[in-house]
DNA sequence: CTTTATATGAGGTACGTACGTCAGGGCAAG
DNA sequence: CTTGCCCTGACGTACGTACCTCATATAAAG
């Protein structure tokens, strides 16, 4: 079965044939020159249409001597997944520099829209090609980001925080990654009552908010014999969250599961580790890290909710580089994926 | 952060220049063109590597008018899965026109490895430039392929049932992939006990051996509460099928889940269903296919294990292309993950 | 020494597109 | 009819590589 045919594709000149222009009206019209007559324009559009003219995009690249500059910008406060986000991108700046991409990672303060703002606004479209960037929704931001997309500039919100502007957003749907770790617990309780611990770092942000919701529906339409406890925030604080979280177990001692629903699982699992709780309460986190994998291979957590963050830098050049050539989007089925891990596909 | 320098990348002429010699040698020399003393060989490749050069390949391509043709030789033997996978050859076809690769799907009668040597031993190099192959493993293919590497095609085996000869192999672990079905059966059985019941096609083909083994190590070791029954053989035979699990249903009242080994879930489904099993038994099944989507989602079924047809597809085409193109593959990060899919990340 | 083979250089054309310059045709206003 | 503007065509160069021909330098063989 030949499902497109390899027969050599038509070229501008073919195009000129075709529309019984010369080429330099065809560059006029494929590159948006001015000075044409709409009559003629229209002849060379027709002409594409029928002959089914693709540019070559390689042959541009080449004579436009054409390279894409992309620029990650990501939270300078680390934590272990934003550092597999980081090394992902490195990689993937290795294997693409091969086509033309170079990859930078801008390090922005995500507590400091203003900043934000300006380095947005500092950027122009003969130095960067494309921007993705992980950064909490604010007005500012978003102002910023729609002016910089206005200067020709590809903008892609990356993994964190955005709310879906258009289709060009790359992360996972966070409602759906709560239900699942809902879901997840509910098969492993098995039927047995009690309550379920949640751990968070501040609800107050889109992530939590969107995975808490998820994680209620899931729970309270499913699973009546569990009930998920208010959220533990932890506000990054490491006393606090072993204060809340030891008082917490006190005040429950019904607890079964507990769902870490901050990205970062270290530090709360840490301190369930130090507290020593019962090996038979089924623990769930979230993002796959040094730290997770190994709590998975030795069974102190049970099952952890991830995004792969390969995956999710590779989706990003790749859309970014499809928004830049003006691809239609056909890739949009690269979509990033709920990945469940537990300790046998890690 | 800037991850490569962005610099302009030297050209066949600086080599030229650096290696004191003319740009036809440069050329004899990269391209393994006869008549160049051995010393200057050794200059140029010296050149090449302190330059740090890497041939242009859009250029070279857009010189030699290259396309890249791949088969991907398939059973004809249908199941949706292997319509899902042809489904994506296709939207693959037309995203990857666009770098002038060209796919198409090639039946073949996996039951004759004598006619798929022949089919392979009929393809040449300026015809094909990579075949990815889906085919039980024999003697005869084994070779074939062998040759066929040996007369300069790309060749991949893809997804079922080949030895990993190198790393050049896409599909996943099906080792793994069975662990981890018993391991989702354990953690679901939530320490209840009872008996599983597993239904294969045949046993005899590799990826069914070797998910049992899978399987049954991680229940052995990790559930003395769960105990696998042996593998029932439907040989795709409805009669034949309907009646052994009937059979076996009968004779294990003790069943709390059901674990279905085959790629195709579709026929064993629909007979437990028709015989109206308790609904609280677990079922796990491998592949995602309308036909367990719409399982999962009316709660016949309680998890797949999948590998996803379409990212299966274009780690293909993007590995075949990477032999073709001769870089080193440190796209092999590019591997098939083990998905877990329940209801909520379908 | 001449003959011959081998090694290298010089130069061209091609691939498909981008982009520049310049000349000339068409047409309207003066 | 001329002037000027708008539209279009003709042509050239460039991008980086592949591949071809022909000339020449060098060395080995006779």
């Amino acid at each position: 079965m030949r499902l497109l045919d390899a027969m050599p594709r038509p070229t501008t000149k073919d195009l000129a044939k075709a529309a019984g222009v010369s080429l330099a009206t065809v560059d006029r019209v494929l590159n948006g020159r001015e000075g044409v007559k709409q009559n003629t324009v229209d002849r060379v559009n027709h002409a594409i249409a029928t002959l089914g003219f693709v540019r070559n995009l390689q042959a541009a690249n080449l004579a436009k001597s054409q390279t894409y500059r992309f620029i990650f910008a990501l939270p300078r406060s680390g934590g272990q997944f934003l550092e597999q986000i980081i090394q992902r991108i490195k990689e993937a700046a290795v294997v693409y520099s091969a086509d033309h991409v170079w990859c930078e990672v801008q390090y922005i303060d995500e507590n400091d829209p203003h900043s934000i703002a300006t380095y947005l606004a500092s950027l122009a479209k003969k130095d960067v090609a494309g921007v993705a960037i992980m950064s909490p929704e604010t007005p500012q931001v978003r102002d910023a980001i729609m002016r910089l997309q206005e200067r020709g500039v590809a903008v892609l919100p990356f993994v964190s925080n955005q709310t879906k502007m258009d289709a060009d957003w790359v992360g996972i749907d966070n409602q759906a990654a709560g239900a699942t770790a809902g879901l997840l617990l509910g098969q492993c309780s098995g039927g047995r009552t009690g309550s379920i611990m949640v751990i968070s770092e501040r609800m107050q942000s889109r992530d939590s908010m969107e995975r808490r919701l998820g994680f209620d529906k899931e729970i309270n339409e499913n699973f009546p014999n569990l009930r998920g406890l208010p959220s533990l925030e932890t506000y990054g604080n490491e006393e606090r969250a072993r204060s809340i979280i030891a008082i917490n177990l006190r005040v429950n001692p019904d607890i079964i599961g507990i769902y870490v629903m901050a990205s970062e699982a270290r530090m709360p699992l840490s301190i369930l580790a130090a507290l020593g709780i019962d090996p038979a309460i089924i623990k769930i986190a979230h993002e796959r890290t040094p730290f997770t994998e190994q709590a998975l291979r030795d069974r102190s957590l049970d099952g952890v909710i991830a995004q792969d963050a390969g995956h999710l830098v590779r989706v990003a050049i790749r859309r970014l580089k499809g928004i830049v050539d003006r691809r239609q989007t056909v890739e949009s089925q690269e979509e990033i994926r709920i990945d469940i891990l537990l300790r046998s596909n890690i």
